[in-house]
DNA sequence: CTTGTATTTAGTACCTGCTACTAATAATTA
DNA sequence: TAATTATTAGTAGCAGGTACTAAATACAAG
């Protein structure tokens, strides 16, 4: 029994970096209570594993889903924009996570596979807003919590306001999705 | 010409609600440059329209896109499950919301509604666990925030673990959405 | 047991971005 | 011109820190 009581200082560490992955909401004070150590003693460990202050937190927390949505002229994506030409293609990233997975198998839901992919599709076409008419998916292989996914979009044929679109998902050299959208475009003119 | 110079109250006030509802992340100097005013001014003006100050805006904006990602990635079936005959069919209900619509067009994003049908079509299934294999769908017509979208699945035909799964949207009468799903059962015994 | 090193605690000065308050000054209106 | 409104100035205090110095404590090895 030596679960109560102080940690030393590794595991104190470990722990701090667990705590503050799942909650990034709290204050030097409320560690120092928790773990039963002065106030200077997290602040070293805070220096020590590069972990910024509260308030630095909760504006990485902030900005994450706000520059890049904002900045993406009020497109929200699913994942990481990483690379985008307007009308012809682009490539977004999707760290997967547990919790967009079953419980049991640890298998990634599906339908965040397809949000990635059908949102990318949207953000490569030279509109304002496009709407999905009709998609055509396959998964090919499970995806698992962690995997990280790599969406690549790409425009094949412009007919209208018909946009073709093929989004091909990989994780590594493995592909694990692919999709065939077609997107009504409609410019707010 | 009344562009550059100091504005009057009550449309710098305007400005202001404008400014900090595009970008929250601004403190009260960058804004007292901005207007040309003193710091004082401006949090007379804060305080006037019942703004709070920047740290709370950024932890409020961290706090929704928490809560944003915790209920939408985090759900097991996305809508309400109102009727179930496993193997058969189910029925669920979305109420949509503005945060799933594009905010100019008030169209709700359709990968929101490919999740009500997807995790629709996977409850009714009698299996443990259930993967999509391929799907077929159509967006019939655009769906605005506020609609309340009732989603019917039927499972036609099972063939080893393929489950084929038909899911039809509608917002009221009308027919939104339609989509055939192939989905993989998988008996974890 | 003592020496040396690592760890922890204490304390101070300073920082940002405020709140809450008082008081004075400038601009506008009656 | 007087009254009212708007703006500016300044002070004290707060949260949640950084950056630094110095002292106390713990633990290991000779």
């Amino acid at each position: 029994m030596k679960k109560t009581g102080k940690l030393n200082k590794a595991s104190r560490q470990r722990k701090l970096l667990e705590l503050l992955e799942a909650d990034p909401f709290v204050t030097d004070e409320d560690l120092s209570e928790k773990f039963m150590v002065s106030i200077q003693t997290i602040r070293l460990d805070r220096l020590e594993l590069g972990i910024p202050e509260l308030r630095e937190r909760i504006k990485q927390v902030a900005g994450k889903n706000y520059q890049k949505v904002r900045s993406i002229v009020g497109t929200e994506i699913i994942g990481e924009l990483i690379d985008l030409s307007l009308g012809e293609r682009g490539i977004s990233i999707l760290q997967t996570t547990p919790e967009m997975a079953f419980s049991k198998t640890n298998i990634v839901r599906g339908h965040h596979i397809f949000s990635q992919a059908e949102s990318l599709a949207m953000a490569v076409i030279d509109a304002d807003v496009a709407l999905t008419g009709v998609s055509n998916i396959k998964y090919l292989s499970p995806v698992r919590a962690g995997d990280k996914l790599i969406a690549k979009a790409e425009v094949v044929r412009v007919r209208g306001n018909n946009h073709f679109v093929h989004v091909k998902i990989n994780i590594n050299q493995d592909q694990v999705f692919r999709g065939k959208f077609i997107l009504v475009a409609i410019n707010s003119k």
